[in-house]
DNA sequence: CTTGTAATTGTCAGCTTGATAATTACGAAA
DNA sequence: TTTCGTAATTATCAAGCTGACAATTACAAG
């Protein structure tokens, strides 16, 4: 290849000016489990638009950042989590860019699902420069609108997260990354049924579950009453068939 | 809310040069079925960088535009098809933004699935502005490194598109988008083979699928030999369980 | 030692699966 | 028009999986 002509094609490429050019927002959808109750991380707004509304918690994309390098970020930032240390998961959802989904300007944002590991106590939230407040809400409440909607199309990004994990909890262990990294089938049965929002068969869930699992060879101290409960750890590999959700009714 | 306080808060909402900014283009995975084998439309870029490689087609998103519009948009470009009219499957895959990923400048690509429905003919692609040449070719041979791989990270790009489209297919009817939207079993099963590269045995094939499928009645004339096939429509709703994809060797 | 509760294992009829064979329906060759 | 080859469709069957539910085991507390 000829170097003058490789260097003056290069130099006709992009003018600035000849492209549009957008805002990067990573948004999170971060879920945990209290309670035996899905919950998601939400920010309410301290500026307008929507002032005072519930919404999802996210920023700008930095400019040596990926949008998931922003995720991260952002979620260290807004939950205090030693990110280094924890086991958190995080993956992309989708992007959302449609013109006037911020009023102010073209703002194109990454959504991405988070699933903290708890212990059935919910870490502190801290919302970001422009929140108002932060904390953590029941899902299947926010969603069937008992409250207000989210600002901006952060309804729809819920939903679209919640659908995301409900599905992949039907063939992965994904599920176990809202739990610690021991972990009983109780406690696991519980993060399904929350994220599901239904009630599955103690036994059966046993049966199914258990070829998915490495057993640790721990057990619980047995709580009031009952016997203590093996404690397993999660493993990779898809479960085939797929565990069957509830169907709604 | 007072009305001087809320203008205030909105005035003072992002300055511009508050937030970095990045050039958005829609990448484009287009699938097709041609003579048993999964293909995709690739353009040899005709600048630099990666000059010379093949490489997904794509373009930049326009202001007023979604990602999603700027997908349909291009891929109308691109074929020259009607998508008002042919049923064209497209989906959102992943994003893409990599702080170096274009070595020129900030660029990031909203990558989508696209499934054209052909009767076993390729439509004609014309690449792009920038682009020399477009074709298509076997999505097996360009990802087993048969032929040099594609430019920017478009390798990686593919071989999720084709995850998700085999993965989507053990459990949706999604696969029949690769078809017209009358079919036969047996052109079914091929786009299954196609797809993901494995043989299906036919009995089990029509016995799994048929729940899923509507009956127009039609048969097609038999070809050289052999009876005349039923023409199917394809429905909606999720098979359950899956369909279980052969499992590598 | 008894009781209450939770964990875990067992049972069973009915459904699904993978493998493979049998049957049916054509077009084309003899 | 009979025969032959091939593809579509249906059938078979043992093995595995599922949902529903019962039985057993293991603790803690009274």
């Amino acid at each position: 290849m000829n170097g003058s002509e490789a260097e003056k094609d290069y130099l006709q490429s992009y003018q600035p000016g000849d492209y549009p050019s957008v805002a990067l927002t990573a948004d999170l959808v971060v879920f945990a489990v209290s309670g035996g109750v899905l919950q998601v991380a939400l920010v309410r707004r301290g500026s307008h638009p929507f002032k005072g509304q519930l919404a999802l918690p996210g920023g700008f994309v930095g400019p040596m950042e990926s949008a998931d390098d922003a995720a991260h970020r952002e979620l260290a930032e807004e939950t205090g989590l030693d990110l280094g240390h924890l086991p958190v998961h995080i993956e992309q959802l989708a992007t959302y860019s449609a013109p006037l989904r911020d009023p102010r300007m073209r703002v194109v944002s990454v959504a991405h699902l988070v699933l903290l590991a708890t212990d059935g106590t919910l870490p502190d939230v801290t919302g970001g420069s422009d929140a108002a407040d932060a904390g953590w809400y029941p899902v299947y409440e926010i969603l069937t609108g008992k409250r207000t909607s989210l600002a901006f199309d952060h309804s729809l990004i819920l939903l679209e997260g919640l659908n995301r994990l409900a599905g992949k909890m039907e063939y992965t262990t994904v599920g176990s990354q809202l739990l610690p990294g021991e972990f009983t089938l109780t406690q696991l049965r519980t993060v399904y049924e929350a994220v599901w929002n239904a009630p599955m068969a103690p036994g059966n869930f046993t049966r199914k579950m258990t070829p998915q699992l490495e057993d640790t060879g721990k057990k619980t101290r047995a709580a009031a009453g009952g016997a203590p409960a093996a404690l397993f750890r999660a493993t990779e590999g898809h479960i085939h068939p797929p565990l069957a959700r509830p169907r709604g009714q």
